[in-house]
DNA sequence: CCTCTAGGTGAAAAACATTTCACCCATCTA
DNA sequence: TAGATGGGTGAAATGTTTTTCACCTAGAGG
């Protein structure tokens, strides 16, 4: 059903009480919504409120206080933290201390879900690639990576992955065999890496998602 | 003055109003918030609620219903539209008619002012490359293009622009020489094109700002 | 002419909320 | 040890808000 159409004076209503939540951040009572639509009784207001809540432009809690709350409030003032992911971008650490990749943050990158891929967005995070290894597949030094944190054990083969090789954080195509793994680069003048899975010199942090670069 | 520090049991208060605010659209009254830390009286709660006050993380309204506001409100809820902005992501045009460009939208998307550069949010856009003829450069095609609307007049030289060439949207590195410009492609199959300032068959979008792709 | 709908008035009842008052109990500090 | 200060209890008084009732007006349509 597209949303029924308001009334001009429904309209007017609506119209108000976005605003007063804009501005005020909270909503507005009958009777403020009676004093700027010039309608003296709280029941006259409250006929428009059960008018727009049928056309479902609004949500009501019976005998609460502002209890009016706009229905698409997710895609305006709130759905912010919750809709507008803001992934951590995450500062150098070394292999050996995989643990330390979300403390001390360098920021956060507000990320359109689109380059979340399907990724639960708990789970990802940026870092910037530390080198020039996967320039051949269009990954360059200092690009940002959307990266999903993931356990080796899950990863697909041949996916391009985001790795701790000692101090840099680096992109790679990752092979898994038996209890070692493959480092591919898409680069001539690097060269392939293998590595058993607890050795402390290369820690693998998921795939990636997305690359992002400013030009 | 930075803001005084507040006790264990205020920032408990705190934060259990910024996540009403944040989930039901307004404040809670003294008795969700006593609910919640486990206080009896309204009048515990009133005295976390002054202290609150004097401390400067809210503001409140005198004898009225949920008078609850939170200091840096505008840099939380609201800021919203306005702090993420959300760049058109146009649909395919054709060179001889780049006025379409805006119209019809594809969809938009969340990015980050770092992906901006210093660029005015307003006049920027986001198309997807075309071809692969900057691979050599590290864009894909379809890749996300941050593009900054611009007259070629005001290009510099060698930037990385983005070009609608008949019915594509390419990036091409933008060389002006009097009235006509060459766009060099980074990739050896394709071949360097040239135009007159204003051939129909070539339409300058202006510099890349910033490259997305999903993987 | 009758009826339906949108939009109102006014007032009172019933919920909700905030204030205020009187006290209580820790902990810390001059 | 006498204040401060932070944190609470309980209850009553005072305000604010929402609901409900009864009734009114004008315009549109059958």
């Amino acid at each position: 059903m597209p949303p029924a159409r308001l009334t001009e004076r429904q309209d007017q209503a609506y119209e108000f009480i976005r605003a007063y939540v804009r501005t005020r951040g909270k909503p507005p009572t009958l009777q403020e919504i009676g004093a700027a639509l010039s309608i003296r009784s709280t029941n006259g207001v409250s006929k428009h409120l059960r008018a727009l809540e049928q056309k479902g432009y609004i949500r009501r809690t019976p005998n609460e206080a502002r209890g009016i709350a706009l229905v698409d409030a997710a895609a305006d003032p709130y759905a912010f933290d919750t809709e507008v992911p803001s992934l951590l971008l995450v500062s150098r650490t070394d292999s050996a201390h995989p643990g330390r990749l979300r403390l001390r943050p360098k920021g956060a990158l507000f990320t359109d879900p689109l380059f979340l891929e399907a990724a639960d967005e708990e789970k990802c995070l940026i870092g910037r690639a530390g080198d020039d290894g996967m320039s051949g597949a269009g990954i360059l030094k200092g690009d940002y990576l959307v990266i999903e944190e993931k356990k080796w054990r899950q990863l697909d083969d041949g996916v391009i992955a985001a790795v701790l090789v000692g101090e840099s954080l680096v992109a790679r195509t990752f092979h898994l065999s038996g209890n070692r793994f493959r480092l591919r680069p898409a680069n001539r003048t690097y060269s392939e890496e293998t590595f058993t899975v607890k050795d402390p010199a290369c820690h693998v942090i998921g795939p990636i998602r997305s690359v992002m670069r400013r030009l």
